[in-house]
Order: C-alpha cells, then sequence, then structure tokens
DNA sequence: TTTGCAAATGATAATCCTTCGCAAAAACGC
DNA sequence: GCGTTTTTGCGAAGGATTATCATTTGCAAA
C-alpha cells in the first residue's frame, strides 16, 4: 500500500484512502509520482497548475494532508523552510541534507532503528515513528 | 562553553559570542537557564515579560538567533508548531517525544552516533550536526 | 568622565507558510 | 438523471518569524 508505480493505481490509492477521485488529486499524485527530490507545496502547485491552471493551492495543501493522513505521502521539515514530500515507497529510509547545496540523500540502517527501539523499550516506550537527518557536508577526496 | 551555571557567567557566554552585554539578553539567559523543559519564543517572552515588562517579542526572537549562531542554545521543530529552544549543555542527547502527552525526554547513544558517522562518511560526508527525534507512546507495563 | 559610533532595542509592519470559510462545482450511490 | 456529500477555488485569516527604522544603549577611546 502507498505504493503508486502507474497512474492505473491512483484511483484505488484514493479509494482505499475513502477520498473522492478527482482531476486535482490524479495530477497531484502523478507529479508525485514523477518527483525525484522532496517538492514543497509550492513546488507541487506551480506543477500542477501547468497541468490545469485551475488548480488552486488550497487545494494541494488539503490534499497533502488528506493523503499525509491515509499514509500514502510523508511529510518532512528539513532545517527551516517548508514542509516537503514524498510518496511513501515500501521501505522506510532517513535522510541525510547536504548544508552547501540542500541536496537530500536517503538511506537506510537497520542497526540504527534496532537501538533506537531498544531505547524506546528501556524508557518504557514503543516508538510510532521518527525522524532522523543528518546535516553534512561533503568531504573532499584527498 | 555553552554552559552557564550561574548569573556570573552570562557575561563571558556573550562576550565570547561577541555579543554586548544587555539587560535582554541577561533576562532571556537566565530564563533559559532556570527552564525545565524546551520553552518556546512565547514562554520566554511571557517569562522575559514579567521580569522587565519593556522587553520586545522581537528581541527575544533575536537574541534566540543570536545564541543559536554563537552555540549557546539549540533550537528544536519538535512536530509541528514553534521551534523551542533549550540551553546548550555539555553532553550532546537527543529526544523522545511523547506523542500523547508531549512530554520531552531526552537520551543519549553513542552507538547510535558512531553509526551515523559512519554512514555518512560511505556517502561521502561529515556530519555537522543531526536531528534524530522518536515519536512514541508510552507502553503499559502488563 | 564625556563623547562618538556601532550595535541593540521596541514597536509595528511585513513576510512566509498554512489553514479556514464559504459559495459554486464536481463526484458518487441509487 | 437526482440528491446528497465532498471537493474545489478563491480570498481572507492565522500563526510564527523576520524586517524596518527611529531611538536608546553599550563600550571604548580620548
Amino acid at each position: 500500500m502507498g505504493i503508486a508505480a502507474n497512474p492505473a493505481d491512483y484511483e484505488d490509492l484514493l479509494r482505499d484512502a475513502g477520498l473522492r477521485i478527482t482531476k486535482p488529486r490524479r495530477i497531484i499524485l502523478e507529479i508525485l509520482n514523477r518527483a525525484q527530490g522532496h517538492p514543497d507545496a509550492a513546488a507541487i502547485f506551480e506543477q500542477a497548475a501547468a497541468m490545469d491552471s485551475r488548480i488552486s493551492l488550497a487545494t494541494v495543501y488539503r490534499t497533502m494532508k488528506a493523503l499525509e493522513e491515509s499514509g500514502a505521502i510523508q511529510r518532512h521539515a528539513f532545517g527551516h523552510g517548508p514542509a516537503r514530500f514524498e510518496q511513501a515507497r515500501a521501505a522506510h529510509h532517513d535522510h541525510l541534507i547536504d548544508i552547501d547545496t540542500g541536496e537530500v540523500i536517503e538511506f537506510a540502517s537497520d542497526r540504527i532503528e534496532a537501538i533506537q527501539a531498544e531505547i524506546a523499550a528501556r524508557l518504557g516506550y514503543e516508538i510510532v515513528h521518527h525522524r532522523l537527518e543528518l546535516y553534512g557536508r561533503r568531504v573532499k577526496a584527498e
């Protein structure tokens, strides 16, 4: 679930979330599916407007919220600035942000996940979700 | 550095940061030093105003930014909502947020830090800073 | 000490991001 | 198709933070 590999899946994804299938939503899902990085609402709106000039920014925000609640997309807040989104894929991953270029690199570590769970357990908690962001600078090859 | 255990240290802390010693700044540092949790700008302003009614919210924000840049305090963004601050103490630590109560618990893990550095290195980066937040729910003792 | 200048302040306007309110339009079940 | 419920688009409102700018303050040199 949460993975829409092709346009035909969008409708199922919306249906499963209990949302009506509308043109704006199809367009936004299309954009998210094609997106390489982690676009913010303004970027999504810009692309959506190019496909259908009637779409409003409010609809983008509303759709992002609805899709987030249904688990179809994830919302991130890197550094300051606006929230950025990405389609929920099968595998969980965290982010390394290049503080010079803003580039976002994805990575995953089972070891870190395991330790996190261990720490939470020791404190009497179970993890519902987490946020791990590394802010780094490229090391010049020597 | 970054540790002000008593009022007398505030001046050194400001001096080291290249900032002038002013009444508003002394008050704000005093508040941060006494703070138990992770207050936001509004909470700091509220307390500051009680000590000197002339202090403005803008000054709180300006001071937080200046102190953050000098490394004297850290800025956090738990969930949504306003930024929250804490005085930089000697030891680095991360946060576990109780999603039911909003309570923030601090913890530290050398193992996680080590793995983070390792992952970054493998990707060709060195970590400047990071953010690790666990959002969890209390496990009822069974 | 005064004095001069750069830095900091207070008050408020402006900005950015996000959500709200509402009338009109579109989707779904029958 | 019809009626009901959701969504939409628009603009206004909201919250958090920053910018503006005239005035005050801190600090150091005279």
